[in-house]
DNA sequence: TCGTAAAGCTGATATAGATTATATTTTCGT
DNA sequence: ACGAAAATATAATCTATATCAGCTTTACGA
């Protein structure tokens, strides 16, 4: 864990996505000189579950994977958050203990805000409370699409459903396919979905098999959209 | 759907519950001049999945299930919501289409606030904000306790959560047991959790032989909470 | 209050997906 | 560059739970 105090929020690639988007250029400058910026290590923790907040993360660069575990040591990756993502926001307000643990999924650059002045700033500035409450709104509808989705699909439709939101989230469009830029194991796979590693393997088989996708070592391609669509059972 | 315009914010008997609990005397007047209340009798909705929201609603009796439609018109309850609570918020702020549909689980109070007014209050009390942000932040914490949930445990533990988590949010003590006050048919709590109706019955007539739980009528008791932790599998 | 529809219950059967086992390939530290 | 450990793949069972079917009880509108 490095220190690196050079970059700045003005200056960050994220700035016009996270909730900082819309602030004038001195209260940008004022965030600054109030946040550490930090750069992790794929496999590095920044918090575990269970343990107390004392501020904001907001992400500048790299993924970042927010797991839970279960009674019986069973991780599963509740979400993945990237560029101009915050995390840690929740229990921050709440006051609890995190609820997940956040891992950087690979080299990773992060900026920590003290719990004190966020809060000063919201209660200074409403553009900011309206963006965490719009972020939050957001979060919350995706995570209430993932509940209903493991209460009325089965695998199948769960793991095209998953490869269109990887698509959607981390693709890149390239002659004519969607190469995924997320290197996951089928084991976080499988735990995003919520089912066994060797169920998900076939699948993807059976997916790579019917010219859905491709596979070039971890790589995924999405070749056929629109019949992921049909598999994922969504239509529109 | 009447409607009563003699009962006031002031006076509210969900005040001190909800986002507006630490507002001033003179603010709080102020809400009550720019709501709606109606009255909604057993069964009638709110809003419905899929139309666009103009506006907050804000409980102040009665129990709201949540409901999501999937693909194939199968239903499942994704949160039920009571006095205190407000509803609608998430699509407000996002400008999203409703992505439930809000039913009244009996006979309902629920007080609308204009869209513009709820934003300009939002920008000027940033107090109502942090109590927004608090609400939304505690609903996306049950949201991802309740995925994972579903990823590890199984109907068992799952029907033992729900039971527990009625009876804090609907029970109430009574001579050694907890009744819980509020009328589910069992094909509504099977889709709490994600199971069909006959396995569910199964699993709650297994917890009455095993003298956990007792059943009048519709009417749940729970008599032995300190199993039902067991059986859900927490352990503290 | 009667009759029909909805909800509740129970048993039998089917199946999606977990688990177990084994083999192969890839990754990574030294 | 090599060897061990991790990840991937595939096949063979097993099992939790869905589905189907039939019956009983409760709720409710005319």
């Amino acid at each position: 864990m490095k220190k690196d105090s050079h970059s700045t929020c003005e200056s960050c690639p994220a700035r016009q996505e996270g909730i900082f988007c819309n602030l004038d250029f001195d209260d940008i400058v004022d965030v600054s000189h109030h946040k550490i910026t930090n750069k992790y290590k794929k496999g590095q923790t920044l918090f575990v579950q269970g343990t107390h907040p004392f501020g904001l993360y907001c992400i500048s660069s790299g993924n970042i994977k927010l797991t839970k575990t279960g009674v019986d040591g069973k991780e599963s990756i509740v979400r993945i958050v990237h560029a101009g993502d915050i995390i840690g926001h929740r229990s921050l307000f709440t006051d609890e203990d995190f609820g997940k643990t956040a891992t950087a999924m690979e080299d990773t650059e992060v900026c920590f805000i003290d719990k004190k002045y966020i809060l000063s700033l919201i209660q200074k500035n409403p553009t900011v409370a309206l963006n965490i409450i719009n972020k939050l709104s957001r979060d919350m509808g995706h995570a209430e699409n993932k509940l209903s989705s493991l209460h009325q699909k089965n695998v199948r439709e769960r793991l095209a459903e998953l490869l269109l939101s990887l698509k959607t989230t981390h693709g890149v469009k390239e002659d004519g396919r969607w190469r995924i830029e997320l290197k996951l194991t089928r084991e976080e796979m499988a735990t995003m979905i919520g089912t066994a590693n060797e169920t998900l393997i076939r699948f993807m088989t059976e997916f790579k098999d019917a010219g859905i996708i491709e596979q070039e070592g971890k790589v995924i391609y999405v070749k056929d959209e629109d019949e992921l669509l049909n598999w994922a059972n969504i239509h529109y």
